[in-house]
DNA sequence: CAGAGTAGCCAC
DNA sequence: AAACGTGGCTACTCTG
């Protein structure tokens, strides 16, 4: 390694500054007090030039040092090469207001060219192994960095950011062997809108929070106490009055299962879809009201509870921006992207006083995306009129005027819209059209005559999915349109992993695609907010949703629609591209 | 006793 | 018989 110079005295920084402006790439590296950026603290920032490592120390230097090196940060020259970079950048934002430009992550870098395979790692460590046969320790990593700092720690440092710049060589080799140039830059440009994003955190009212939790948790005993007494007859065990001893656990679906079949109910399993033809029977009804309100207590009541953050109050997701191999974004603790959509839920997420939510999704972003490859003419049609597509859908295929459709009927037109682009056969469209028409079952032989009539309105549509199908198969991989990559592996010989691999074919460019389109607004989105005092606060799959000041919002609300539209036609040329706009209190559509 | 696997269910 | 795509979370249950 080449050897490296720990900078504690402000008067070095006017050179460096010089001499790094000079450089075309830099690594770039913070060692930090705590990995939560409102709790820790940045103790150093590693440089790496390809013949030098400068390692500051922010505690002797103090933050507004970093003010010097403001133009090397934030500017398009050099690159920045850092691994995981949103972590720094939400370090360097929070703590020092500097917006790290032109990124190059070798994390996302190493997630793109992977191909969907989820099961390689991506750690520091394991990236450089894997693409330079190189170990590095990440042992200190986690040592106490607030103190005063050993050799060792200050030569891990140093280590850590000198590997980057021939990572990024050596991905570079392989995005570029791999057609990914595009979508890393995609990738890259959106590292600062994410981690603005989770800095941000969605505003929660905790107070109405808890008040639906304590309704919740009545409504659960009251379930509770029904469901066991009507399940007292074939508990386990019984007292001398025939009443049950040992309660059978609600939330064992093993238990559960044995309970109802001894009710003699003849089930498969405990899902609602195996319920289904008991949903009338008390015991089943009480079993999956239980369930709804156990699920919402147990997830989101006590899990939001505790994830709320103790400095802001606010809810911060761990967004993974390559979480899926079709580039959509994966969120965790907690998860802002499953709040269930129910009134009183999303009341809950309310901008704090003064401001306001602006909640803005793409109107049915997939189907258009579909539209646009197959270039099917009644498709294309429908959008660039304006119409509803579901009822044209219905109106064509059952053959009545748009307005003679049955609300039925565009359930099922509708169903099939959604339902063919993940690859749905006749038997799942079959159960699922019994949902929509509410237990009236229908005949593998009425389902496959709708799919069948579907294709002939959508011939292109077929078409398309047919081949992308087939293609997916023959050439083993498929890609979104910024050429996102993901590879299959399969046995060719077993039919049903035949089957699979064209299910993803068909679905892989229209939801990598999607997640594209996504990822082009977040950045145009962001970069539209600066004159503003505005944040992105959730993003999930095809919506963003945005906090702004109330004077600002009906502006702000526009410019949000307008960049996302601006993002859609990048890759949407045909078909336009229509978003729905909301400015509200709260997270209500 | 920690980790893995499974069922069931939340989002798009 | 199933065969509808992508995730994450909780609780139960089994395994070593």
């Amino acid at each position: 390694m080449s050897t490296y110079r720990v900078i504690t005295q402000t008067a070095e920084l006017e050179a460096l500054r010089s001499r790094l402006l000079a450089e075309p790439v830099l690594g770039v590296d913070t060692e930090t007090t705590a990995l939560d950026p409102y709790q820790g603290r940045i103790r150093l920032l590693q440089i790496a030039t390809p013949e030098d490592i400068f390692v500051l120390d922010l505690f002797a230097l103090g933050l507004q040092a970093l003010d010097i090196l403001r133009p090397v940060l934030e500017g398009e020259q050099p690159v920045k090469v850092l691994h995981n970079a949103k972590f720094d950048a939400k370090m360097l934002r929070h703590h020092a207001g500097i917006e790290l430009g032109r990124v190059f992550d070798t994390m996302l870098a190493s997630q793109l060219v992977a191909a969907g395979d989820m099961t390689k790692r991506h750690g520091l460590a394991d990236v450089a192994q894997r693409y330079l046969r190189e170990r590095v320790e990440k042992a200190p990593q986690l040592s106490d960095w607030s103190g005063e700092l050993s050799r060792g720690q200050l030569e891990y440092a140093a280590r850590d950011v000198a590997i980057l710049l021939p990572l990024r060589q050596a991905l570079i080799q392989q995005l570029k062997e791999l057609g990914l140039i595009r979508a890393a830059k995609l990738e890259f440009e959106c590292v600062l809108p994410t981690a603005a994003m989770e800095l941000a955190g969605m505003p929660f009212d905790v107070e109405r929070w808890r008040a639906l939790v304590e309704a919740w948790e009545q409504r659960r005993a009251h379930l509770e106490e029904a469901l066991q007494s009507e399940l007292a007859p074939v508990a386990t065990q019984m007292d001398l009055f025939g009443r049950a001893e040992i309660a059978i656990n609600l939330n064992s679906p093993h238990q559960v299962l044995t309970g109802l079949r001894r009710l003699g109910l003849t089930v498969e399993g405990t899902s609602e879809l195996d319920l289904l033809p008991y949903r009338d029977h008390p015991v089943v009804r009480l079993l999956l009201e239980y369930r709804s309100v156990q699920k919402l207590l147990s997830t989101f009541g006590r899990g939001f509870l505790e994830h709320r953050h103790p400095v802001t109050g606010r809810l911060h997701g761990d967004f993974h921006q390559i979480g899926t191999p079709t580039g959509r974004y994966s969120c965790s603790d907690p998860n802002i992207q499953q709040v269930p959509n129910l009134p009183e839920i999303r009341a809950c997420f309310r901008a704090p006083a003064g401001r306001r939510l602006i909640v803005a999704d793409y109107s049915q972003i997939e189907l258009r995306i579909l539209a646009e490859f197959s270039q099917d003419p009644k498709m294309l049609e429908a959008f660039l009129n304006g119409l509803d597509l579901h009822r044209m859908t219905a109106s064509w295929m059952f053959k009545v005027p748009p307005e003679a459709v049955t609300k039925e009927q565009r359930a099922i037109a509708k169903t099939i819209n959604f339902g063919l682009m993940y690859g749905m056969g006749a038997a799942s469209l079959a159960a699922r059209i019994a949902e929509v028409r509410e237990r009236t079952d229908i005949s593998l032989a009425e389902a496959e005559a709708l799919i069948a009539s579907y294709f002939e309105i959508y011939r292109r549509v077929g078409e398309w999915l047919r081949a992308a199908g087939d293609t997916a198969v023959s050439v083993r991989h498929s890609r979104s349109q910024s050429g996102r990559l993901w590879r299959f592996q399969f046995d060719p010989s077993d039919r049903e992993q035949v089957a699979a691999i064209q299910r993803l074919g068909k679905n892989f460019p229209i939801q990598g695609t999607g997640a594209d389109i996504l990822k082009r607004a977040m950045r145009l989105v962001y970069d539209a907010l600066r004159p503003y005092k505005a944040q992105i606060v959730n993003s999930i799959h095809d919506e963003i949703v945005v906090e702004v000041a109330e004077d600002h919002a009906p502006e702000v609300a526009e410019l949000v629609r307008e960049r996302m539209i601006a993002a859609g036609r990048e890759f949407i040329k045909t078909v336009p591209i229509e978003v729905e706009v909301v400015i509200s209190e709260a997270w209500t559509k």
